[in-house]
DNA sequence: GGCCTTCCTTGATCGAGGTCAAGCAGGCGT
DNA sequence: ACGCCTGCTTGACCTCGATCAAGGAAGGCC
């Protein structure tokens, strides 16, 4: 374990080293993040203030209660946002993916524990600079506004998941999210059976859906067992017949990227 | 009832006339709602682009799905925003009080329902014109930033509920939130013994805890029984105790404007 | 008055998912 | 090579909340 953390670090500074002197205009998230709509000037001016900073898996960025004394993007890997009750109950409330925006201007503290599903690499500004910025820049703040609002509308469908979905429903729903995402990543859509990675544990994955370790385990294995998916690994998911996956997720089969 | 419903009806009317000329300046909810931050040429712009709309309980205002070609802030009374599956299956995702804002700048379709509980007076203006206004004017796009950032908030405080509580922890959290809000409004919290009104049926409780209306009485009658809550009516609470309350609720027992 | 309807309560039963417990597989360190 | 730890699976059992069903209360309408 030792070895290992040790590992994961060293990865981490190689990460944050090529990415530490990164000029805006060659930032792999630059057209999605909250920057997206900056002009020139603007992005001069970001440039100036900002900091890479790396997280190994596991590692907390943000405890829950802490104040919060900086904001920023994802630029590579997952983070998760997750809530915690008194007595250890604890249920995912968000994913961080690159391109996604951590932190609240306006807020003092955090209201949720922010951790690093893989190796994180953000892009950071400190919160006061960044909310000068914002009172003078429109580009972003209404560039954060839609992000805002697009987060809310992931949070409400999260909602209708956990309160009224079966086990077997969320698992096939989580599914085919990861699916559509891979499948948006890779720019590949094979009709006939794809493949994904679920590069978070079944534990995670029971706090985000709301679901025990056990459950997910068996309902995975149930899905595995009637031939709607298949287990390459553990992590790695094969779906034959993506409409299949689709019935079990209780979804309108609306258009999305793989219809 | 039929009293009860005309009478409200009649407040309605009162209420719509008496805000139909109404000038910002002296609108109730002036200070919070998204104009909150704008100044007076501002309002006057505002001023000349809105509208009054009135909805009666029950009234669909917006279908998901449908076209949205307005925005606007609750005036009075409360609309509940709801997504369904298509077996039927109901989630209530969020709740529209007094300041609150629908409808989403940049997005063509609703994508929940949108229904009236109580009596409901819209502040409206034309999507496509308010756009336009928030492209010029910082201040309502920076407030209409933070209020969604807000709901945010509550959003994924209630999956944590949906998520991890029990029903009768759900309950109890409902309660809380309703004590609090009633109390912020009466601007009044005697320490010993607090009412309010749950202005929704047990059905719309339901949906919003994700529960059934069966779970939801008898969880209600559970807590009559215990003494933590009295029962007015069938929807009026009294509560004798708040703490006791507040330690079925699982929620930390943080500040808050009872605590 | 009598009969709806709507909203709410309560009881009996059932089942999905949680809990407890055992065991397996793979990666890592010694 | 061996043992350990972490992550995953599977089984047995039980519990909480859903489902099915009946009935009560309050108000509206004839």
């Amino acid at each position: 374990m030792t070895m290992n953390i040790l590992r994961q670090r060293n990865v981490v500074l190689n990460t944050a080293k090529k990415h530490n002197h990164l000029r805006c205009g060659e930032c792999p998230i630059r057209h999605r993040a909250v920057c997206a709509h900056c002009d020139k000037a603007e992005l001069e001016q970001l440039d100036q203030i900002k900091t890479y900073r790396s997280f190994g898996p596991g590692e907390t960025i943000v405890w829950s209660g802490e104040k919060l004394t900086f904001v920023g993007s994802v630029v590579v890997g997952v983070a998760t946002l997750s809530s915690t009750l008194s007595d250890g109950r604890r249920q995912m409330v968000g994913l961080l993916l690159p391109s996604d925006f951590l932190g609240r201007p306006g807020r003092v503290t955090a209201t949720y524990d922010v951790v690093a599903a893989t190796d994180v690499t953000f892009c950071m500004f400190q919160k006061d600079e960044f909310e000068r910025m914002i009172a003078r820049s429109p580009n972003l703040g209404n560039r954060l506004l839609e992000m805002t609002l697009d987060e809310l509308d992931s949070a409400r469908e999260w909602m209708l998941l956990l309160g009224r979905k079966t086990a077997r429903e969320k698992i096939a729903s989580l599914f085919v999210i990861m699916a559509r995402r891979d499948a948006a990543l890779h720019q590949s859509a094979p009709r006939d059976g794809l493949h994904f990675s679920l590069h978070i544990t079944r534990e995670a994955m029971a706090d985000y859906l709301g679901l025990t370790i056990e459950t997910v385990s068996r309902q995975i294995s149930a899905l595995r067992r009637e031939g709607i998916i298949e287990l390459v690994d553990a992590r790695t998911v094969h779906v034959p017949n993506f409409e299949k996956l689709l019935d079990q997720s209780a979804d309108d089969a609306d258009g999305g990227i793989l219809a």
